[in-house]
RNA sequence: GCGGUCGUGGCGAAGGGGUUAACGCACCGGAUUGUGGCUCCGGCAUUCGUGGGUUCAAUUCCCACCGGUCGCCCCA
């Protein structure tokens, strides 16, 4: 039997969840403050949703999805992106229909793709992401890129870049392709064998080539930004405007272009600078929608948000060293050491403890005193309890002050009591 | 999906066809009948990633597979 986690799977363990509680915490304290709510979606969805959402001719429908038939021989995909999954629900509950428009949304979720595992790439993937559904105020998309940077600013990231695109509205867009498909026709036994079924497929993902990043006429291709049309233009200067105001600092690559077919106007990205990052550096990436929820059988709506990953968020903070506060102090440590009696005495007192909100723990190892005394150490315990026979008998308890040495014995009937005033008004390093 | 590289205890790491698989850290016990450190002593690998093959003999050589890692593709 494998025992091992599929490939491209990880557990998180207790050291590290701790880690991703505080991130967790801050980015919803933002999402806090910009008012946006949380929404949980499914796991899984039909099929459907992800080949008309996401767009067919995308990598992730073509050859990332874990797609299954279920017993009622149902067509289901594990998620692979935030996305379509929200536009489905937004359409699916009528958030449309609700008073307070624009929908602002966010959502911690495990994504899932079938790809070759690489540090930073896992099969199953978590991200962070938002949505804000019902405006197509330039402001907005100000706003969701305002928020991702929040997030890393809060988390004290620094060497962070963000690049701005527009890939304007759907006039614009089509006029664009013609123009390119008419640049690299002449030229299309020269590219690469991804770019020449590009060329028909989907030519914009052409300028994001690497293989053909040199070929001379990728200098001269036709930019997007030359054929946005009056209104993408002034869409896309207001949203830089509004950046500016905010006084964030980014950089327009007309090259960028994202993987999903259902982007126009406003693309994104947010990427690491820090050194030893590797191959990987983008850490978010987003972009405007409209069309999309229509594409689903909702109403007209516009719509733009963005997918942050949380494992690459982890790695920049530790390629930055920024340091997490680690809080895992344990407040008592309960040593019991004699007979039977005293054994349940002791866990009686861990209980009472317990039920006055004090946290403790104690020895399940059948260690000696000594090997108790270490145990507490290493959970770094303000204080141990000790209980033994002689303290049965007497019904009082030691009560050994870690830090200092200091030692009180405190009579059984009062410990929850005094041990409650102690920790009152919330523990020192808290 | 393709290419490079790696896979020995909880962790780090040596070894190199031959009956006991170094060492360090951590952990447990003792010296010290009930108190955290230090020191000393002792304990701690029956899958040396998995499965085949070569051999009298394989952790060591060969092959395949699995997994990690780095890069390509692409993305979070």
């Amino acid at each position: 039997m494998n025992m091992k986690a599929p490939r491209g799977t990880v557990d998180l363990l207790p050291k590290d969840a701790a880690k991703w509680q505080y991130a967790e915490n801050i980015i919803k304290d933002v999402c806090n403050r910009f008012h946006f709510k949380e929404i949980r979606t499914p796991l899984f969805e039909h099929t459907e949703v992800f080949q008309r959402g996401v767009g067919d001719s995308t990598d992730i429908v073509q050859k990332e999805m874990y797609t299954f038939e279920d017993r009622g021989g149902r067509s289901l995909t594990l998620r692979p992106e935030g996305t379509a999954s929200v536009a489905r629900a937004f359409v699916e509950n009528k958030l449309f229909g609700e008073p307070n428009q624009p929908v602002k949304l966010y959502y911690f979720a495990q994504m899932f793709r079938y790809e070759r595992p690489q540090k930073g790439r896992m099969r199953q993937l978590n991200q962070f992401g938002v949505e804000v559904l019902g405006s197509d105020d330039p402001a907005v998309d100000a706003e969701v890129i305002d928020l991702a940077m929040t997030v890393y600013k809060q988390l004290g990231l620094k060497s962070l870049k963000l690049v701005v695109n527009s890939l304007g509205d759907k006039e614009s867009r089509d006029n664009h392709r013609q123009a390119l498909v008419k640049h690299f026709e002449p030229h299309k036994e020269e590219l690469c064998k991804d770019c020449q079924t590009r060329l028909s497929q989907n030519p914009l993902r052409i300028l994001d080539c690497k293989t053909d990043r040199d070929h001379p006429a990728m200098k001269t291709a036709p930019s997007i930004l030359d054929y946005l049309n009056e209104a993408s233009k002034l869409y896309f200067d207001k949203v830089q405007e509004y950046l500016s105001m905010m006084d964030i600092d980014y950089v327009v690559d007309a090259n960028l272009v994202r993987g999903l077919d259902y982007y126009n106007h406003t693309a994104f990205e947010i990427m690491s600078e820090a050194s030893g990052f590797g191959a990987i550096t983008t850490l978010a990436g987003g972009g405007r929608y409209n069309g999309l929820i229509e594409e689903l059988g909702g109403p007209d709506t516009p719509g733009i948000g963005f997918g942050m990953g949380f494992e690459r968020l982890l790695m920049a903070l530790e390629a930055e060293n920024i340091e997490i506060p680690a809080d895992d102090d344990l407040d008592c440590f309960v040593v019991a050491m004699g007979s039977a009696a005293v054994e349940k005495a002791a866990a009686r007192l861990v209980h009472e403890l317990r039920m006055s909100g004090i946290q403790v723990d104690k020895d399940y190892q059948g260690r000696k005193m000594k090997g108790q005394f270490k145990a507490a150490d290493r959970y770094r315990s303000r204080y141990v309890l000790v209980l033994g026979e002689d303290e049965l008998e007497k019904q009082v308890i030691n009560v050994k002050e870690m830090e200092t040495g200091e030692q009180v014995e405190i009579p059984l009937n009062d410990i929850a009591a005094k041990m409650k005033e102690k920790f009152a008004g919330g523990k020192v390093d808290e």
